[in-house]
Order: C-alpha cells, then sequence, then structure tokens
RNA sequence: GCCAAAGUAGCUCAGUGGUAGAGCAGCUCACUCGUAAUGAGCAGGUCGCGGGUUCGACUCCCAUCUUUGGCUCCA
C-alpha cells in the first residue's frame, strides 16, 4: 500500500504534526490549568469559591427565609452548600437562586469580618440550630469569627474576598442538587445540598464546562454503545459484559499483546476450570471470608460447585500436582482468568464494575532467595506493560501490614523491604499506607494518569503468606528439607473489562492502530470498485490487518464520514484512478 | 439504605387527561456517485412493571423495579 499524502490526505505529514503538537499544547495549558496552578494562584480560588458559598447561602435566604443554613466550604472546581429547607428545590429554583446571586455580586457588598464571644454567637445564631452545633464544636479558647455580606451574615473563619466585586457573575454555575446528611451521618436529617462551580471570570469556567463535556463524551458507556464495542444486559444478567465484534477485536489484540509479552517474559500460561468444589473455597478461606460475595453454590452428585472469584486455588492445585526442587522455582504461572463475584447491584458500573470479569492473573511461586529479584522483575513487567498502553504517568502505593494479618513479623519486613526497595529501583514515585495491606500480606499498586489526569488504579502486586500455608505447598531445598515457597498474586491490567473501560476513555474511543477495532476502513468510490476492494479486503486480512469495507450504497462524503464516526485510523478510498495506477488515496483519522 | 433526577421505537430524545411524535439507524426504490450526511417511500411502540382515580391514563395518584448523580472533603 502506498500513501500519497499530497493527493489524498487532507493533512499532509508536516502539518500533521504541527496540528498534533497544537493539540498537545492545548492539552498542556488545561492541565496546568487544572493541576499545576501555584498555591498562591490555588488559595485564591479556594477564597473565591468559598466567598461564592456564601453569597449562594445569601441568596437561599432571600427567596426562602425560613431555610435553616448548615455548612458551605469550597471543594475542587467549586462550592457547596447544604440547607434545611421547607420543600424540595426543582431545577427552576436553581435558575432563580442563580439570578438573586448575580445581583448579589453585581451590588459590590464588601465582606466584613469580626470576633466576638460565644454568648454574642448563640444570641446571633438563636434560629440556626445547625450553626449552634457548629459553634459548640469549636474548642474552647479558639476565636469565634463571623463574616457579613450585605443582610447575610455565617459563623465562619474565612478568609474571605474582600468584596463581591471580587466575585464574577458569570464566572459561576450552579450544578446539581442532592442530598446529604448532616455531618455525613446517617443517623443525622437529610439536608438539601446545592453544588456549583465557581473560577475566576467567565473564560475560565467555559474552559472548565468544556472539561466536564469532554468526561462525559469520554464516557465507555456512551463510546461503547456508539462504536459498537459492548453491551450489557439486564435481563441476562446484570453486571455481565457482552463483547460485540469490534470490542472482541480490541480484546484480542490486548490479549495476544499480553501473551506474547508474557511467554517473553519467562512466564507460561495455563487454564484452569471456571468451577471448582467447595473443598477447593473451604481450603483457600473464601467461603469463610468472602461467601457474600461470592455466586451461590451448585449442587451437583452431592458435592457442592462455585464458579470461582479467584483463580489462585486453582493454580495451586497444579502445582501441587508433583513434587517440586528448588532447581525449578520460580513457577511463573499465568491466565486470562474469568471469575464471578457477587458485587452489590448498586455498586455496578459499566465495565469498571462488573459481576463477571477476567483477570490478566498470574502466580508465581518462589524461594524466598528469589523474592527480591522476582518482585523488581514483576514491576518492571507492570510498567512495560502500562506504558505499551500509552499510560505513562505511574504512581505507586505499598500497603503495609494490617493489625490482623497471618506470616511471620520477618518475612512481612523482608516483602515490604522488597517492595520498596523495587519502587525505589524503577524510580516510582509512591505512598505507603500503613496497615493497608491484605490479611495475608503486604501490596504494591500502580495507579495510572489518563489523557485528562485523572487516576486510574490498574496493576497489583501481592505478597502472599496465607495459601502456601493453608496448601501446604513445599518444595525440596537443597539440603534435602521440604521448605515452604512464596507466592506472589499480580496483575498488570487488573480485569480485562475495566482496563477496557480505562482504554476506551483514556483514548476517548480513538484507539491508536495497533489496539483499533479497525485498522483501515477500504471505501469504494462506485460499485464498479467493489470487487477490487473485496479482493484488496482479502489481501490485507491474509496480512493481519483488521479492516472494515464499505459496501453501502452511500455517497463517497457519507462513507468518509461514517468511517470517521467510527474512529477508524486509516481509510484507503479506491475508485477508478486507484485501480488503473497503483495510487491509493489514504487519510488518516482527524479528530 | 437515604436525597434527587430519569425510564416513551434499535439509538438520541420530544410530547399531551381524548387514535403515540421527530431525527438517526433499519428495510424498499431511484440515483452510480471522487473526500465530513443523495432523495423518496415503508416499517417499527402493552409509553419500565402492578394497582387506583376517571366515561377515558403514556399523562394524575399509590406502590414497585431499574438506571444515573450525590450522600468521603466539615465553621
Amino acid at each position: 500500500m502506498r500513501a500519497s499524502p499530497e493527493g489524498g490526505s487532507k493533512v499532509g505529514p508536516r502539518s500533521l504534526c504541527s496540528f498534533v503538537l497544537a493539540l498537545a499544547r492545548m492539552r498542556l495549558e488545561r492541565l496546568f490549568l487544572f493541576e499545576g496552578e501555584s498555591m498562591a494562584k490555588e488559595m485564591n480560588l479556594e477564597t473565591i469559591r468559598h466567598s461564592m458559598a456564601h453569597v449562594m447561602a445569601e441568596a437561599v435566604l432571600e427567596i426562602m427565609p425560613e431555610a435553616k443554613i448548615a455548612i458551605g466550604p469550597s471543594i475542587e472546581n467549586g462550592f457547596y452548600y447544604d440547607f434545611d429547607l421547607p420543600r424540595p428545590l426543582t431545577d427552576a429554583d436553581l435558575e432563580t437562586i442563580t439570578e438573586h446571586m448575580k445581583a448579589i455580586i453585581k451590588s459590590g457588598v464588601t465582606f466584613e469580618r469580626k470576633e466576638i464571644s460565644r454568648d454574642e454567637a448563640r444570641t446571633l445564631f438563636a434560629d440556626q440550630p445547625y450553626k449552634l452545633e457548629l459553634l459548640d464544636a469549636i474548642p474552647e479558647g479558639e476565636t469565634v469569627s463571623i463574616y457579613t455580606q450585605g443582610k447575610f451574615t455565617d459563623l465562619c473563619r474565612g478568609p474571605h474576598v474582600e468584596s463581591t466585586k471580587d466575585l464574577s457573575a458569570d464566572g459561576f454555575k450552579l450544578l446539581s442538587i442532592a442530598g446529604a446528611y448532616w455531618r455525613g451521618n446517617e443517623k443525622n436529617p437529610m439536608l438539601t445540598r446545592i453544588y456549583g462551580t465557581a473560577w475566576r471570570n467567565g473564560k475560565e469556567l467555559r474552559v472548565y464546562l468544556d472539561h466536564l463535556a469532554d468526561i462525559e463524551k469520554r464516557d465507555h458507556r456512551k463510546l461503547g454503545k456508539e462504536l459498537d464495542l459492548f453491551s450489557l444486559h439486564e435481563e441476562a444478567g446484570p453486571g455481565l459484559v457482552y463483547w460485540h465484534p469490534r470490542g472482541a477485536r480490541v480484546r484480542q489484540a490486548i490479549e495476544e499483546f499480553w501473551r506474547g509479552e508474557h511467554y517473553k517474559n519467562g512466564y507460561e500460561l495455563v487454564y484452569t476450570p471456571h468451577v471448582g468444589k467447595s473443598w477447593l473455597w473451604e481450603t483457600s478461606g473464601h467461603l469463610d471470608f468472602y461467601k457474600d460475595s461470592m455466586y451461590p453454590k451448585m449442587e451437583m452428585d452431592k458435592a457442592d460447585y462455585y464458579a470461582k472469584p479467584m483463580n489462585c486455588p486453582f493454580h495451586i492445585m497444579i502445582y501441587k500436582n508433583s513434587k517440586h526442587s528448588y532447581r525449578e522455582l520460580p513457577f511463573r504461572w499465568a491466565e486470562l482468568g474469568t471469575v464471578y463475584r457477587y458485587e452489590k447491584a448498586g455498586a455496578l458500573h459499566g465495565l469498571m464494575r462488573v459481576r463477571g470479569f477476567t483477570q490478566d492473573d498470574a502466580h508465581l511461586f518462589v524461594t524466598p532467595e528469589q523474592m527480591d529479584d522476582e518482585i523488581v522483575e514483576v514491576l518492571r513487567f507492570s510498567l512495560y506493560m502500562l506504558h505499551s498502553f500509552g499510560f505513562n504517568d505511574v504512581h505507586a502505593y505499598i500497603s503495609t501490614k494490617p493489625e490482623k494479618s497471618v506470616g511471620r513479623q520477618e518475612d512481612w519486613d523482608a516483602a515490604t523491604a522488597a517492595l520498596k526497595k523495587a519502587v525505589e529501583k524503577e524510580g516510582l514515585s509512591y505512598d505507603i499506607d500503613e496497615g493497608g495491606g491484605a490479611f495475608y500480606g503486604p501490596k504494591i499498586d500502580l495507579k495510572v494518569k489518563d489523557a485528562i489526569g485523572r487516576e486510574w488504579q490498574l496493576s497489583t502486586v501481592q505478597f502472599d503468606f496465607n495459601l502456601p500455608e493453608r496448601f501446604d505447598l513445599t518444595f525440596v531445598d537443597r539440603d534435602g528439607s521440604e521448605k515452604r515457597p512464596y507466592m506472589i498474586h499480580r496483575a498488570l491490567l487488573g480485569s480485562i473489562e475495566r482496563f477496557f473501560g480505562v482504554l476506551i476513555e483514556h483514548y476517548a474511543g480513538a484507539f491508536p492502530p495497533w489496539l483499533s477495532p479497525d485498522q483501515i476502513a477500504i471505501i469504494p468510490v462506485g460499485e464498479s470498485a467493489f470487487d477490487y476492494c473485496k479482493a484488496l479486503e482479502k489481501r490485507l486480512r491474509g496480512e493481519g490487518f483488521r479492516v472494515a469495507i464499505d459496501l453501502s450504497d452511500d455517497r463517497l462524503n457519507a462513507k468518509i464520514r461514517n468511517a470517521q464516526k467510527m474512529k477508524t485510523p486509516y481509510m484507503l478510498i479506491i475508485g477508478e484512478k486507484e485501480m488503473s495506477g497503483d495510487l491509493t488515496a489514504f487519510l488518516p483519522r482527524t479528530s
């Protein structure tokens, strides 16, 4: 195939480059705006947002003087205020409140700080029970301050802007109404919370609203439908994923790469059953600890079977099939193992939280001496994998021994030290979650930032001091004695379903060619080119390309539009010219 | 669980106490097309499920199921 950038491509190589660069710059500017703001600016925005919350409270009291006010802090990107209201709010109320707020801002009243005694405060807020409660919660000896703007006074530590002139009447937007328990305790009354976002000016607000729209456009549930990738069917079982042909193509590409890299990295691939007798789960401890999140038992031949929630006991069965020498270790056994877990109906969410999913699981059986090297390798492999899929911003979390745990202290210490050493060796930034490990061993979790700066947990590497014990795993050491191997669980992508969801959002559905469902769309200009195109499709398929051919009777314009809607990276447009001259119009996807 | 919103055609969404609507997708026909939607026609729905009010309910009321967002950020 030959490209013809001059004739066929709207965006030649050079302009394509500058286009991509321009996009990258825009992206950086945006990231900078949301993440890289200097502390001073951030404080300023926080003050603006907090003051905006006061203005909103004033507006609400103007409309409903009998409302009781609770708290109104600034939050990331905005603010909220909680109210106890005489009636539920509607969207129309939000508009009215917004109008009142704009009027208050334009009136340019000042924020006055005053320090007062507790008694004065008690008199001032006599008919505001929530404020009285907050007042009582202020430690003795601490100053009690109030802020007043216009007719509104709030118990508040501050700081605030000097005047409502410092707020932008078109730099804020009320976003939603939600219920929230007073002080976050479900035994308390539920208050009405109004969320808003606030910025220095209308332009910043618009950038932020664009950002929200961008997140919405990237939603994998929406793109999954639009790009015909997968579906879920409530009537066939919530939380169970149906991979359509186009989604399956992406999965195949992921899995193919995954398998190849595992072979290269010294792993063996295994396959194990989807169900097992209760003996497995009694021995592993799952029936004790996780019965509620397992699919219920199936009875057969006077035995109870369970769908597997984990692959570990199955890999252990392979290990236990024969006696092992220290010379054979380490074993690195990987499996794309499909497991089933009962997640609460309310917790299900698209591909991110499902009931049946495929883990890219592996178990390493190692001697104590091999532990350090194996951890370093697993971590290096994880990073390689994440980078390969376009995730370059990785942060590690090390979780250490919790209060209730199994295994000897010296094993925990050694394993935790090995994890830290490996993370440092790879130069990763990390946080330590003291006491956050599972009862059976410490772990490293890797979180990545996606294209718009959201964090996702993907890889996990966990030590296990529990299962080797429970299943009585041994190997014969140099001196002829039987010893206990260490076991490491690890998943690099996590679950294929969730990973696919994250990938879709990361790329906003425009996958790089090696992952794209269709790499090339073959588009005949007219019916006379159909046979040529079919032959070309066969040839390209034969060479391993994922292709789509458009044999509809649509106009050429429509065919190009459809291919671009499906975010196909390349289009081959075939007409008389191409068939006679072996010259192909080659059109890359533009965004 | 609680608060709020939503559930109407495959998809996205209008709609009214009196025969159910659009766009896209689908099907048929015509056009045989050269770089971001060719035109015309046809078909498609127990208006989430169950009760109630009413002469009449998709619409109003009650109950229920499901989905979405929030309930962690603390004057």
